[in-house]
DNA sequence: GTAATTTGACCTTC
DNA sequence: GAAGGTCAAATTAC
């Protein structure tokens, strides 16, 4: 791999997340077409997300800065789980609720239909637990934990508010992560059986939740097509880029297309180059370190990824590709700037 | 009968 | 003391 000082590496992976989360758009647009490309396209994905992993474990993160920066944690093993770090975990015996170092991810959905009581459903079961006022606000907030809490320990929890100027939009906060069975990943093997051509359901689920999915990184600049390019901005590939990138050319795969079939008609070019990113006094940043947000990249881009090419096109997997790609970027960026300041 | 939702009370933080 | 978050009993739905 290249050679580039700390601060290049990592927003090499940056980059390489945001190249991620295009391709999953990608994907989402060609659902419909050609199953050959959409499994090209998750191969690309699978490559791409490997490619990072290596890129975190080749020692872009530098530990010596996490050391002189008094942020030394417990040595971390071969195999890193953030499982061991209770602080990323609700409901440890901390009680302050405030101060505990939650996970927090804040998305806005528009709801089913545009008029329902509830956003798109987001792959996971949730059970209401409690219904709060907020001061300054039209729309109550809705609170929901795991149905799996008291089953498998999850501690997963999300608040739901309808969005003052835009009822139609519901504002969802995470906290924790899932620690029970994926439903998304548990159902794929029914729904590959399933093509999306005779799944119109799940196409317009998808459909309208890329339309309305909004994750807030709060000054990200990695974001793939960000520069210039515009959200309608399409990546094309070689169909050889996957796997055998070693030279910084390389290492951004996306170029003109090869051949036509690759391109879906939409030609760009992206610049490899990142501004800084800008630093945000966020204090509800989610605390993940790198180990722990490769540890989270590996595991679920390995779960659905291998599904996704198994299948060839899934909306449902497709989604939450775009989904947590778009976690994974957040937690890069604020590692970048938690580690590197 | 079981599971999910509602809602007032309680707890924690600021 | 106010506001947000959670608990748990009561209620409702399946």
């Amino acid at each position: 791999m290249e050679s580039v000082d700390e601060n290049g590496g990592s927003r090499l992976v940056v980059t390489e997340l945001g190249y991620i989360k295009e391709l999953v758009r990608q994907l989402d647009v060609n659902l419909g077409g050609c199953p050959d490309h959409c499994k090209r396209l998750a191969a690309q994905i699978f490559a791409l997300t490997e490619r990072s992993i290596g890129m975190i474990r080749s020692g872009h993160y530098d530990c010596r800065k996490r050391s002189a920066a008094g942020l030394d944690s417990p040595p971390f093993s071969a195999t890193p789980s953030p499982l061991s770090d209770v602080s990323g975990m609700p409901f440890h015996n901390n009680k302050k609720r405030k101060t505990m170092e939650k996970r927090k991810h804040q998305v806005r959905v528009s709801s089913e239909g545009g008029g329902a009581e509830t956003p798109v459903d987001d792959g996971h079961s949730w059970r209401k637990y409690g219904q709060k006022d907020i001061l300054g606000a039209k729309h109550p907030r809705g609170y929901y934990r795991c149905t799996h809490r008291k089953s498998q320990g999850c501690a997963a929890t999300k608040q739901v508010q309808r969005a003052d100027e835009d009822p139609a939009l519901f504002d969802v906060i995470y906290h924790g992560e899932h620690t029970c069975v994926h439903k998304t990943v548990a159902t794929a093997a029914a729904a590959m059986a399933q093509p999306a051509e005779e799944n119109p359901d799940a196409r317009r689920h998808l459909q309208n939740l890329s339309t309305s999915l909004t994750v807030n990184t709060e000054g990200l600049t990695a974001t793939a097509g960000h520069q210039g390019c515009g959200t309608t901005t399409s990546f094309c590939f070689s169909s050889q880029a996957a796997g055998v990138l070693t030279t910084p050319q390389e290492h951004y795969p996306f170029s003109m297309p090869s051949t036509p079939e690759n391109c879906f008609g939409q030609r760009a070019s992206l610049s490899t180059s990142l501004e800084p990113s800008p630093v945000t006094s966020d204090s509800n940043r989610f605390s993940m370190n790198p180990f722990q947000a490769e540890w989270r990249a590996q595991s679920e881009y390995d779960e659905v990824v291998s599904a996704l090419v198994a299948a060839g096109t899934m909306p449902a997997l497709a989604m939450e590709m775009e989904e947590e790609t778009a976690f994974s970027l957040d937690e890069f960026e604020f590692d970048v700037s938690s580690f590197l300041a």
